[in-house]
DNA sequence: TCATCATATCATTATAGACTGATATACTAG
DNA sequence: CTAGTATATCAGTCTATAATGATATGATGA
């Protein structure tokens, strides 16, 4: 398979286009986070969050850093706090149509 | 159905996270274009071209304008535009992770 | 060593949504 | 009005992938 920047582009936006994905990142946002505390905070189940990070450490979205025996996440890069942040501001301003979007 | 902010902010991510769907957010980078010159430029089918817009339409990315029989279609907000170009900053210093991201 | 807790992996199921081909609508020029 | 071009819609198919439950791995402390 072959990937041209559009196509790469599209699977880094697809880190951010799951709900249950972008809620694991948005953890993230405060600092490092156990795979558990991400569990309780999120409701997610364990098996669920730990794929999910393993799509995101898979392309570079977060990294992982073993401390005793908890495993702590946290993003790789502040451009993806960026990125959320001018999420947020997008959604604020253009929520009334996220809100009536049916079709994806 | 109900939603919450992460929702909201995942379905906009969602407007990019599609391969053709960011193709055709791409082609609006350098302004209006019309539905055929972007299945032109793309090389996707009409109606594909045409769906898409709909639901980047209804979602709010993107507004359109007819003018004679053409219809041209552009970015709704100038935040579309940066959000792509961190996408692209962030793409290429993490290429090598999307490259061999297999999982989503 | 064993018992326990934290995390990862795997096979399976279920669903969303991308694409196609056919057709409908809409605008313009003649 | 009609013909031609531009765009939109729709039903059906197909694929990707999110979630689950069961199980495996790995680290710690006794």
């Amino acid at each position: 398979m072959q990937f041209n920047a559009t196509e790469l582009k599209a699977k880094l936006f697809r880190g951010f286009s799951d709900t249950s994905r972008l809620g694991i990142l948005e953890t993230l946002r405060n600092g490092p986070r156990t795979v558990s505390e991400m569990v309780e905070i999120t409701g997610l189940t364990q098996p669920n969050v730990s794929n999910h990070l393993a799509c995101l450490r898979e392309c570079g979205l977060v990294r992982r850093e073993q401390k005793g025996k908890f495993i702590y996440y946290e993003l790789s890069d502040e451009r993806i706090s960026t990125l959320m942040e001018l999420g947020d501001g997008l959604v604020a301003d253009l929520a009334k149509g996220f809100y009536e979007c049916t079709r994806y």
